[in-house]
DNA sequence: AAACACCTTCCAGTACAGTGGAAGGTCAAG
DNA sequence: CTTGACCTTCCACTGTACTGGAAGGTGTTT
């Protein structure tokens, strides 16, 4: 099948196929003739790998390494295993600093239906967003 | 104050302070015979503010947008109070993709402890991250 | 006078995962 | 024979928030 297909059936694009294939995340597919791409089978499932490893969390360079243990003909199982639960580990940190930044936020919200606009010092920019009231620091890392 | 101190005092480094003023974040300082930044007072509320707005999940897109009506006389409350919203609307969001994600990635481990290495099959890569049994999609967006 | 910490500007690079667009080739239908 | 959908390569760019480093000036201390 051409790239195109390939793209729709797997649910991206021929752009980042292309990308996939120059980072060496799939291998290059056999080419018609007048050099398009002619991917078989094994190509979906390639690309159903990279989808699944990044529906869990994982970077395309954490994925980079457990092609390269398939390729060298080991299954990447303990790594995968490990991989997982580094994203665990990752996701319950993640979603304490986002539960505690919640309640920061709820905080602020019900301040800034307390505050009249008019009495807000210019000087300190702004009364409801300030280093005094708000989690300054709290949050570590970029909670998104 | 010189930029080293603002920085220390700010908690950040003088590289920082030099990115905001060209991004125009802060105001320039007074120079020195030198050539040296002299910072005042204010440009310690200046990055406070910076800071307490990145602590609450505020990119510096936003800050800009909120210094922006300080700097022509109009109080950022209402704007401020917007973005406050729509933070915690993510926030909530972002917590249930987060838990979603945990749910799956509990799964894939028990998973894990339960398949053998050596019955994974090399076409599908891995048997553990697999689009099959991966909750392919359904953490929409980069859930980090 | 030399060492050292600090300051200046300017340009380029980091990570991440692609995306945009130009310039041109291929193939089937009308 | 031209239209339109699809394909090719290649290079540069996106957004986010800085960070690194070169080349050189300043200011205080020893």
């Amino acid at each position: 099948m051409r790239i195109g297909e390939l793209a729709t059936i797997t649910g991206t694009t021929t752009k980042t196929l292309r990308f996939y294939e120059d980072a060496g995340f799939i291998a290059p597919p056999q080419r018609t003739d007048s050099g398009y791409r002619d991917y078989d089978e094994n190509a979906v499932h390639g690309i159903g790998f990279i989808k699944a490893g990044q529906a869990v969390g994982l970077t395309l360079a954490q994925i980079r390494q457990l092609l390269a243990l398939r390729h060298d003909g080991r299954p990447p199982c303990a790594a995968a295993t490990q991989l997982l639960d580094a994203r665990l580990a990752d996701a319950t940190e993640k979603i304490e600093e986002l539960q505690s930044l919640r309640h920061d936020l709820l905080r602020l919200r019900s301040l800034a239906d307390d505050l009249d606009p008019a009495t807000c010092d210019p000087d300190s920019i702004c009364h409801i967003i300030n280093p005094e009231i708000c989690g300054c620091g709290r949050h570590r890392g970029s909670v998104g």
